[in-house]
DNA sequence: ACAAAAGTGTTCGGAATACACCCATGT
DNA sequence: ACATGGGTGTATTCCGAACACTTTTGT
């Protein structure tokens, strides 16, 4: 008889997440990392993240680690993927939880942990070097994310609430690795009646100003909470 | 200064893998369960898994438990979610880190754990009570699969090497939940230059025999490893 | 002969593509 | 005046949707 499952035999493991969260800034996507202030891969560069404690789920955990290490509160989250690669952590085995996370365009809050962590964003087309196999995870995140595009109303996430169309635009073009054309893009959108124009334009930019837009969620078929990656 | 990381305060938990195999069996799509020999929830159906061991990874764990709860070997498994509900196993805090997996049509094996457990495929359509959150986990998986659709070649992870267009259309149909129109339907595949007929029908049925297909392997634009759930 | 599923073509409308010029603003 | 990105229309191609009858087999 094979090996029965009694107490005892229950290998105990620490459980972390850690999570990607991405915004749109700049005409990039970016990345938000911290410097680790403590080994292991002490002053290297890492996603935001921790262990999960006694009575929280993982995406709580998720949440209460943003916020400590970076400020930002009430991200929308959704799990990416687990690593349970034995060997992944030099402190013994540490499962990880990975979450995807977006942050509004525009609403740039402190950016500064309770602890002075050092934080930053950088563009995902130009990270550091990182501890552990936190540049993997991106890597896998970012794929992820062109999957996203095709789920209805997936890019918004990364814009403010209002949006000129060449910002749309930028998004798609950067996920997607690919230039779009003006026309047939906004052509696209106004189509599906996803986006509405809001009688507002931009100010104080050296060309013709472009509209500003916003999300029609009424018109999306799938909710959004329910986003599904990958 | 807030709450520093030193150990002693990681929480261990213990950590364990479901797998939600699926199937496609006369014209449905099934899912594999076992009949549960020990408490909690004996007697009854869950999916195959168990706990993860101190040196293997969670898909090494979900192949070495579905192996030896069914004799099933070397299933394709993708991860699906990871659940951390604090309260969802009644003995105590268990993570579960879920997988699905797809078991090529027509190669049934001996569906026999090495300590005969009840192993068997139930329709989705007609599911039993379950234990633990299972019956949640499986209407996760099945809604992940209509994403999986749309991936080139994922359906054919669920039949066997050789198909007719009948099944493969079956298949659509009951993920989807909705009829398909034949030609169209045929026609799709037939442009795409995904399948390529091969030069034998079926036998001994009582209606005009189908020709069999296979997928083209090369013809796929993503590759089949990567193949991203959600 | 009958039942059951396989196989086959055409028409139509909407969506995606390709493509080039003028417009409004700040400096 | 110039540099910068915003904004617009048309022709063409491709793809998905709708739709009904004949064919082959086992019983």
């Amino acid at each position: 008889m094979a090996k029965k499952k009694q107490s005892g035999e229950f290998h105990q493991m620490a459980v972390a997440t850690d999570g990607v969260i991405l915004t749109y800034d700049e005409k990039q996507i970016k990345v938000l990392l911290i410097k680790r202030r403590n080994a292991p891969f002490k002053g290297e560069w890492a996603l935001p993240g921790g262990f999960v404690g006694n009575k929280e789920t993982a995406e709580e955990c998720a949440q209460r680690e943003i916020c400590e290490e970076t400020g930002l509160k009430k991200l929308s989250l959704e799990q990416l993927c687990t690593i349970s690669d034995p060997k992944r952590d030099p402190r013994g085995r540490v499962l990880s939880i990975v979450f995807m996370g977006f942050f509004r365009s525009g609403k740039t809050g402190p950016l500064a942990g309770d602890d002075a962590t050092e934080v930053e964003w950088f563009s995902i087309h130009k990270l550091p070097k990182m501890a552990f196999d936190h540049s993997k995870i991106i890597k896998t995140g970012i794929k992820g994310l062109k999957n996203l595009l095709n789920i209805e109303g997936a890019a918004f996430e990364l814009l403010a609430e209002k949006f000129t169309f060449s910002q749309l635009q930028t998004i798609y073009e950067e996920v997607l690795g690919a230039e779009l054309d003006k026309r047939n893009f906004r052509r696209r959108f106004m189509n599906s009646g996803i986006i509405m124009p809001l009688n507002e334009v931009e100010k104080n930019v050296p060309y013709k100003p472009g509209r500003y837009y916003k999300l029609d969620r009424r018109m999306l078929k799938s909710e959004p909470g329910l986003m599904p990656i990958f």
